[in-house]
DNA sequence: CCTTGAGATAGTGGATACATATTGTGAAGA
DNA sequence: TCTTCACAATATGTATCCACTATCTCAAGG
């Protein structure tokens, strides 16, 4: 190990990582919207690199469909319709329960405090981006023991690409208090705090599905 | 129209799209081998082009699942281990019956000979390349249906990333005249005439499941 | 004989420059 | 006034050249 420490996990001195990881970060923020367009050049600019290594970053954030790149025309930020958004909230109708379950007996205990820590400031009720930071945190880390799955990075995914229309969805929802939601997030808790895999996938299903139900009242965010 | 007619559908008359397209087809038909190294230079070579967008092709194959790209070290053809084998085929579970469930109402009666017609083909016994041809077009074409929707992109990515151990594992079944396949066959196209989603779907688990434990019982395939 | 470190080698990552496709704009004609 | 075609501007796709990193080989030392 005296050469040059190369073990550093899985950390990407890439440029090419380090703008795709710029840009993720931008559209989940909220920099970007759904739709807008994205300069190639501009990127390069603003990054201080050559065109080259924006392309493999616009190209692996297609991958993860935060992005949609269209052969000699561009790359936008990729828009959903109310229809895939729906999709999506039915593929994880079905997908993670099973990543809970899977993960459920890894959750050691500091993991499931840190959880209920999460369910805590959310009820805190600190406004929308701290709202959004919990929720995200809360349902992915209680997948945090199935990390590196293949469904686990599907799941992700599926944040990712929702993220903005989440953020429009809680923005109107914050309104009338989120009870329901809270009330589920405490269920989850106690079902993972007992380690009972069967109760935490039907709190799991009803918490989607009852938000997937109440998304659809709001076609007006996909206008 | 008389300037170059472009509007030939979503034909990417790109150098990278046709790079990936032919790799593509050579991992699927066992060209390559899970675990083999592809040097972005061959490639270019035997296709006339340069190493760009040799490049460009092998991430989005990487963002299919078919290769591994490591950075500053090389390209190679994804090795799965059985458990991650095992993984696909517990999403699949819970993803394909859904698939199904939304293809159904789609699928007109001359898609449904089709389908019967593979069943045909495949319980006549034409050996392995021959089943392996008609068993994926038999189940991809009941999803067709719902094809373009996201669902159908993760599914068919997941028939590709193990289609080398399909292939395998098809070969030693194909010893005991894999009998129960072509019943669940028979009883999935059955499901399909008679439009009836929920036995579809539980014919579907079974289906998939089956061929789970009995792949479990081959760990020697991954070797 | 085994371990360790320095140098050589091969292969990927990135920058610059050029070719090509798409799109927007404007003028000419019906 | 609307349609259509041609041209120009803009942005993407590709090729060539250079730099950096990882790996392999081999020799020196314990």
């Amino acid at each position: 190990m005296t050469k040059s420490g190369h073990d550093n996990g899985h950390r990407e001195n890439v440029v090419s990582h380090r703008i795709a990881d710029s840009l993720r970060t931008a559209i989940l923020g909220g920099s970007y919207r759904p739709g807008e367009r994205i300069r190639q050049e501009d990127v390069a600019e603003r990054s201080g690199a050559s065109r080259i290594p924006v392309r493999e970053a616009l190209r692996m954030l297609d991958s993860e469909g935060l992005v949609t790149l269209v052969a000699n025309s561009g790359a936008w930020v990729t828009k959903l319709t109310i229809g895939e958004c729906v999709e999506t909230y039915l593929i994880r109708e079905r997908l993670e329960p099973l990543l809970l379950r899977t993960s459920l007996p890894c959750l050691v205990a500091a993991a499931v405090d840190r959880l209920g820590r999460l369910v805590g400031e959310m009820e805190a009720g600190g406004g929308l981006d701290a709202f959004m930071r919990a929720d995200r945190e809360f349902h992915l880390s209680s997948y945090a023991g199935a990390a590196s799955s293949e469904m686990w990075k599907i799941i992700h995914r599926m944040w990712n690409t929702t993220q903005h229309y989440r953020r429009e969805f809680t923005r109107l929802a914050l309104a009338d208090g989120l009870t329901a939601t809270h009330l589920e997030h405490r269920l989850l808790l106690d079902c993972i705090r007992r380690q009972d895999p069967d109760d935490a996938e039907r709190v799991l299903i009803m918490h989607i599905r009852r938000t997937r139900l109440a998304l659809e009242k709001h076609p007006e965010i996909f206008a």
